[in-house]
DNA sequence: CATGTATTCAACCAATCGGTTGACAACAAC
DNA sequence: GTTGTTGTCAACCGATTGGTTGAATACATG
């Protein structure tokens, strides 16, 4: 899992409008103009948001004439929420960890008193 | 769920010194020198990503003397997790979905006549 | 009180971002 | 082959971002 990749994917999904067309693109694929239409902005500037949205590999795009439908990738979401679900579980583990010390604090002094070493303030 | 706070969360996270400091925090609560140690840039920079995962939500600052230990927050996580997981969930069925309507054109061609109105090239 | 330490605030700068418009490419259809 | 449709490319513009340095704030300590 590359670390530009993460930052592009994180990037992509920063934007308000690109969140929308990805909840949008999730419901089902469409074409650029089509993808457009509701904003109040040129094709020009959707077409750049796919672009975005291509680069972080959240979406693809075929080939159909001139069209040119999107396709949400939602393996690739599967990346972000692992790198998420990682620093939240260490994150609440040591705090329910903490949670343990203060209890045992409170009341199994005898079982802390092995612990206590460095921290006595 | 504010959309603007989803905005704020996945642009603080859009930065790799800003992911790398939330790695930090996840194992143990640090000041912002301490935080800015690692990195070749001024303390000045380090403060401003503090804040920005700050406004963020994802990061809280107590108050020490003249330090700002700085605590992750583990389940503003939840909310963003959420938000990719819907999203994933719901083109992963419809892809799902999807898988089924072909095996069914392969196989069940009787069931699918009904539903061959406009497709037809 | 004067000094040193930890942090933030303010002004500045180059680079990037989100939008615009105009030109161009690819294709369908007449 | 000309016309209309769909989409991208390129140049431009103002706002934001990520960094800088210098000054200010808040606190502990000699």
């Amino acid at each position: 899992m590359d670390d530009s990749q993460l930052t592009r994917m994180f990037a992509a999904l920063a934007d308000p409008t690109r969140r929308d067309i990805v909840t949008r693109l999730a419901v089902s694929d469409a074409t650029v103009g089509e993808l457009a239409d509701p904003y109040g902005m040129s094709i020009q500037a959707v077409s750049k948001h796919i672009k975005v949205l291509a680069d972080a590999g959240l979406v693809t795009q075929r080939k159909d004439a001139q069209r040119r439908p999107c396709h949400l990738e939602a393996e690739v979401f599967d990346l972000m929420t692992k790198w998420i679900e990682r620093y939240r579980q260490q994150a609440q583990e040591r705090y329910e960890r903490l949670d343990a010390v203060l209890a045992e604090m409170r009341g199994d002094k005898h079982l802390n008193q092995q612990r206590q070493q460095g921290a006595a303030s």
